[in-house]
DNA sequence: TCTTGGCACTCCGAGGAGCCGAGTGCCAAC
DNA sequence: GTTGGCACTCGGCTCCTCGGAGTGCCAAGA
């Protein structure tokens, strides 16, 4: 039914849109790829394509574009992940040398992501969920006030202040901090929260109220999964490139950037760090960014995917880079992780 | 030159404007503002106006529009900060309320600043440069790896990772957090770095070479500026409502936006918290802003401004609004940072 | 001297006609 | 199955017209 010519025919139409912005016609493909065969046939080929539903024009007389169905099977069968430059893969390197914190380090990719693909980049924080507890400091910062420092076997680091209602000793704070650590260093943050739930009880009678609030700050800090809703986003200036027909698409998509929670359903779940997942126009999962594709990959040291990064664009954009970009951006920093 | 009543003309032709986005006539404006004249005294009012720079009109038979002169003449002399309705007032209260860290409040006051503008909001993080060290805190967090954690009186946490060519005794490791904070706390950053230089010389004669490398990290980290330049940004998809002719200033923007050194220069200096500045169009040290208004003012504790927020929008912007938007989070930002 | 109504003039922008060209679908011939 | 030919479609460009909003200026009135 689809024969090898006609797949041909689709990937030329694909390429040539996604360079041109303009529908492409039938004389116009046989000249710009050497087909071997004449307009004519070509035409022949588009109906049948344009009847499978992978091609459709946008009015009569006018050339054809792909359909999402058509970037589907493109993307599927039609390319595979282009190699980058060797330019490309120095600008990673050096770009994303010398971050010097975990921060750095996620800034310093989505700004690469964006500016090698010239499309809206963005870059989940690797989620706590899956991490362990390396450390946990406890600092009395002022005669009431508490500090508590929670460091993650991923680099992050988080910090809480808890207001006290009356001044603890510095022993039953140091008493705290020994008691915090053997409780829950090594522990996956999921489970640290249930290993502190009876720390209060061992402390004097006095002390416990004080200690149990300190510990609920404790526990907050970790369940609280605000911390996986991070992200970075670079490159929205690249909006403004997509141009034309795209610019309704921009309020929404800019809405949905701001929206960290929208966001996150918009990079999907981290997928194994070496599979790039790509959703086309209304796979995306949000009705508004019909128009909108998502190039996203998992990535975490030890190829175990902390979270997600990837590029947002038209549907109309190159695919083959973009995956390309994304997942050798993501193999780097993954790679940085384990380093740290 | 300028009676009360041509400036009358004036303010009204700047709040039509602003209102309707389209140049304003004689006729309407006497419809809409009852200013107890005829149109035909209007215009000779406009001729004058127009005469000495604050209004133009685009094109000969059309309406006025205020020049950025007359937008200036405008916010310094025909309006005051209107006040924030009740309502905003408590959606201030009650969306800045709970912020757990610094992190959170900057998060908050950019949302918040933008939905009460309807434009683009940014927030500068409260520079280290001024606030002083409140606490420093030395962790061994694996045998030959340190965190430095830097506290400063403006709730910021800074935290470095150093790695250690030797193993270091836990013992010196207490004897480096005692004299760190000894020489430091309370000390301006500015201050602090100056502070330690003599540090490594006081330990013994075989760990003198780790502890200088662990304060130079730190030296560095506190010196280093990076921190001044962090911000937040919100409300971008607010410059989708712009719209028409502001349509090509967007790019330069969201250009403007991503790079954070050219932001800070868009806020400019913290000014005192109580004064809020406006630059206006071709004011704006940018000239692809040209059409591009800010309104911003300095926020921090105890009146002492030690950082800037404000917002950013086409020339043709609700002035007073924003201004008063400004001014209202800025003080209540600056109170929570007090408190805290 | 300032204000006002009147009037001629300008010019933008919406709406419509007409043309051009790219592109298609179909058909008959190879 | 492929090709050239041909009639047809239709979007976009240009050109034109026309209405209306708005102006500037002037002469009369307060």
């Amino acid at each position: 039914m689809l024969d090898d010519r006609k797949l041909d025919v689709l990937r030329a139409i694909v390429e040539d849109y996604v360079h041109t912005q303009e529908p492409v016609g039938s004389k116009s493909l046989v000249e710009r790829h050497s087909l071997g065969v004449s307009p004519a046939t070509v035409r022949n080929d588009m109906a049948a394509l344009e009847e499978e539903g992978f091609i459709t024009q946008p009015h009569t007389s006018a050339g054809r574009i792909p359909t999402d169905k058509g970037y589907r099977l493109f993307v599927d069968k039609l390319t595979s992940i282009k190699p980058l430059s060797g330019a490309e893969k120095r600008a990673i390197g050096t770009f994303l040398q010398g971050a010097v914190d975990l921060d750095d380090v996620v800034h310093r990719s989505v700004r690469l992501l964006a500016q090698l693909t010239q499309q809206v980049a963005i870059v989940q924080y690797p989620t706590l969920a899956r991490s362990t507890v390396r450390h946990v400091e406890v600092l009395a910062i002022s005669p009431n006030r508490l500090l508590l420092v929670l460091i993650t076997s991923s680099g992050r680091v988080e910090q809480r202040v808890v207001e006290l209602p009356k001044e603890l000793d510095d022993d039953v704070v140091g008493e705290l901090r020994a008691r915090l650590n053997t409780a829950v260093v090594g522990q996956p943050l999921a489970e640290a929260a249930n290993r502190v739930t009876m720390l209060p009880k061992m402390f004097h009678r006095d002390d416990q109220a004080v200690v149990a609030q300190i510990i609920a700050a404790f526990a907050e800090a970790v369940v609280d999964n605000r911390t996986d809703e991070k992200v970075a986003i670079g490159g929205t200036a690249n909006l403004t490139r997509f141009g034309d027909d795209f610019d309704r698409s921009i309020k929404p998509l800019l809405e949905a950037l701001e929206e960290h929670v929208v966001l996150l359903k918009l990079l999907g779940e981290a997928t194994s760090a070496s599979l790039v997942t790509v959703r086309i126009g209304h796979e995306v999962p949000l009705e508004t960014l019909a128009r909108t594709s998502v190039v996203a990959t998992g990535y975490g040291p030890d190829q175990e995917p902390l979270a997600t990064l990837g590029v947002v664009g038209p549907t109309r954009m190159d695919y083959p880079g973009s995956m390309a970009a994304v997942t050798a951006v993501a193999r780097y920093v993954s790679q940085m992780l384990s380093d740290a």
